[in-house]
DNA sequence: TAAACCATGTAACCCGTTACATGATTAT
DNA sequence: ATAATCATGTAACGGGTTACATGGTTTA
């Protein structure tokens, strides 16, 4: 085994909601997902048609217009079973997170390096713009109690990114001010 | 294209300070920078072969005992070279977390499922752990300023992480309790 | 002398990305 | 008309993980 497939798990979860295409699960991952989760779908098409043959879901057709086809997918009492079993699952361990900007700055030993600000302004500056965006998201889906309450999961989720990117954000400033004196 | 090869700079941002065998950077991604970012040596290996072959690292054996064979592996200028390029490059687009809690988060949509008290619980305990080994990183390696200066990049990544971490458990715990009563 | 560690490699496999490919439908 | 979007697939490739494999050296 090379990783384990958390895709799966995250497609019988959407699909425990509602049916939906592979188109519809696509649309998702560029949309409210795509935050958290991110999947193509030359990987989402050829995973439902595995998760069919295992049994997990099963498919029906409708026709768009007068000929195209749009395959929807329904979870199967086997697939709630999996899924049910994955989310009772202890949580498997952290993984070092791996970007770029970490192991930039792990290799600048030196504080006078005129890197390190360039590095600096970089960074605070992707983090400004992820920042701002998932502020908006939180404005357009989670205004209301009702709508935070009817997708509980989800608001908190963008809550803590939120939360993350602001922290992050105030370390990046603060840090920089303090080095550049 | 698939993912790209960040492994090749850190083994050069690596080979830069002193000449290192393959096994030296499987201890180090091991100890000190596997705290953020690790690496087997089922690919530290092939990746030098591949960089010497490209001209990036040069290669000497020094027998230790009398017949092992280790192979110290030293920065050429080309290598040198394309260290500072990417060094100099402009940080790639920040990728989805992906983690398995924010997943099984977003797919509880009600709170008042028991599986929600139970995931928080297990999250806060992972990130307790963690918070905790990186402050006794920090401890054993940062204490004196001599020591925080001499490895600039390292005790800033270090320092970041612990704020993250503090950050993250604070969140935990601050939900959870607005979540239960 | 046996266990732990040093030291280096290869093989199999899966995940995820990019690119290739085709055709229908809707909006401008 | 034509551009954008809907809708579904396949192919090639690279990165990362796990397992297989071998032998030398140090330590208890």
């Amino acid at each position: 085994m090379a990783q384990k497939n958390i895709l799966k798990y995250i497609i019988l979860g959407l699909l425990n909601h509602k049916e939906l295409a592979g188109y519809d699960l696509k649309k998702l991952f560029e949309g409210e997902v795509g935050d958290f989760w991110s999947s193509n779908h030359s990987q989402i098409y050829p995973e439902l048609r595995r998760m069919e043959e295992k049994g997990l879901i099963t498919s029906h057709s409708e026709t768009v217009g007068t000929k195209l086809e749009k395959k929807y997918y329904r979870i199967t009492p086997a697939g709630q079973e999996i899924l049910s079993a994955w989310m009772h699952e202890p949580l498997s361990s952290l993984v070092p997170s791996r970007d770029e900007f970490t192991m930039k700055l792990y290799l600048i030993d030196d504080p006078r390096d005129p890197l390190l600000a360039q590095l600096f302004r970089e960074e605070i500056a992707r983090h400004q713009k992820k920042y701002d965006y998932l502020r908006s998201r939180w404005e357009a889906l989670f205004r209301t109690q009702e709508d935070r309450l009817k997708h509980f999961g989800h608001s908190l989720i963008l809550e803590q990114a939120i939360e993350r990117e602001r922290q992050r954000l105030q370390w990046l400033v603060d840090t920089k001010r303090n080095m550049i004196q």
